[in-house]
DNA sequence: ATGGCACACGATGGATCCAATCACAAGAGT
DNA sequence: ACTCTTGTGATTGGATCCATCGTGTGCCAT
């Protein structure tokens, strides 16, 4: 597979574009790219070690993932958003990852299904906030691994880029207290998953979203004002 | 309102990446440009007058609104789709634009309503197909012209873009034996819509795309084997 | 002192040229 | 006759240079 669409690493060999888009995208998630900070193309060039014209693709990918917001003359910065807008993410999320997750579960392989076993174990042993937001992304994408529909997968990791930041903001501001309500969630959705019931892993689904969504939206702070 | 995502036009005194990519949209939603069609730099630069970086430039815009598809010292061409990929791809839009109308229909002028009906009476005495997707296509997206969320309006512009093509494929080959069924549809959408009701809203909106998915499924035809 | 305007600097958009990669075809070897 | 190889042309990726647009600063007028 070619597309970088669902890709977080790096491939060392592709084209410099996208082995821009690479490095940014991971700053980007790592959060030492805020919203609201600019991304000026002469200064990733020279940072990065080629020319601008790479790195002005590299933008276009990153603007088709949601990570970067350009605008005519104006140059490529990280999208601020406001409460509202998130609050629409989760609810999009809320809509379309069932169906991902539906759609792939039932070409999950079973040491698929046993890795996001052993990505949840990690979980509970862990206590680290950064290493948290990786776990988990990690769990849920696992779970996705094996929809056959690339706009699906797309859409779906391209929401998760989008409210990554703002993931972040809340669990070092909310702390670890929910994680015991977190790692039930999981258990139940892994175990839907595990028995390929698609109603229940529906309803586990968006029930973990929709918490995650309400507990989320009380806090208005993790966002600029607006 | 800058953003190209949801506009179909072309914006003459835009930025030339732009323009071009205003250009090769309405030629490939038009169906000019047919799903498997090759786009080569050289021609539509030369085509449309001006160097091949703006070219570049356009096709990744187009990639992210999934209009063509991009592969590393391969070129673009026009996504030839599956009817799996097309049946997803509704079931997508059953999900998602429920919500797009919900959040549109709050803020809905009268005014955005009444530009509703008088395109669904030019709908109802149109016998034209190529007229009649156009038309489709205004109807349901001033429906959503109101929603308060870019990526919201962005996904189910893409949405449509995607799946456009075989739309038409569909309406060539089943006629306009339909429209009766259609035209209620729309009719019960836009009383729902001037009621200001979500839930009939999403009833009746849910229903019209899904028997759009289920006849269009019915077709194996149009689409490529595979 | 404050508001508005003009100019200069910095950053982005676009054009041209060169390099790397891929696809196709022709030829030699088995 | 078939296959593998190699070379050539076509096409895309990347670098450098120039044009255009925004923005910030400073001066001037009120």
């Amino acid at each position: 597979m070619t597309s970088a669409s669902a890709a977080v690493v790096a491939p060392d060999d592709a084209v410099t574009s996208q082995r821009v888009a690479s490095r940014l995208r991971e700053e980007i998630l790592a959060g030492r790219l805020a919203p609201g900070d600019r991304l000026r193309q002469d200064e990733i060039a020279a940072r990065l070690g080629s020319s601008r014209l790479p790195v002005r693709e590299a933008l276009r990918i990153l603007e088709s993932e949601g990570l970067v917001e350009l605008e005519p003359h104006k140059g490529a910065r990280v999208p601020e958003l406001s409460l509202d807008e998130v609050d629409t993410l989760y609810r999009m999320r809320e809509r379309l990852e069932p169906l991902t997750l539906v759609e792939s579960m039932q070409h999950l392989t079973g040491e698929q299904v046993a890795h996001m076993e052993r990505v949840q174990e990690q979980i509970e042993e862990n206590s680290d906030i950064a290493r948290f937001l990786l776990l988990d992304r990690e769990f849920h994408m696992s779970s996705y691994a094996a929809c056959p529909s690339q706009p699906l997968l797309a859409m779906t990791t391209r929401l998760w880029n989008s409210t990554q930041h703002y993931r972040r903001a809340f669990m070092l501001l909310a702390g670890s207290d929910r994680s015991a309500v977190v790692n039930a969630e999981h258990r139940l959705l892994l175990d839907a998953v595990r028995r390929r019931d698609p109603e229940d892993a529906e309803r586990f689904l968006v029930g973990h979203i929709r918490r995650t969504r309400v507990e989320l939206t009380q806090h208005p702070e993790i966002v600029v004002p607006r």
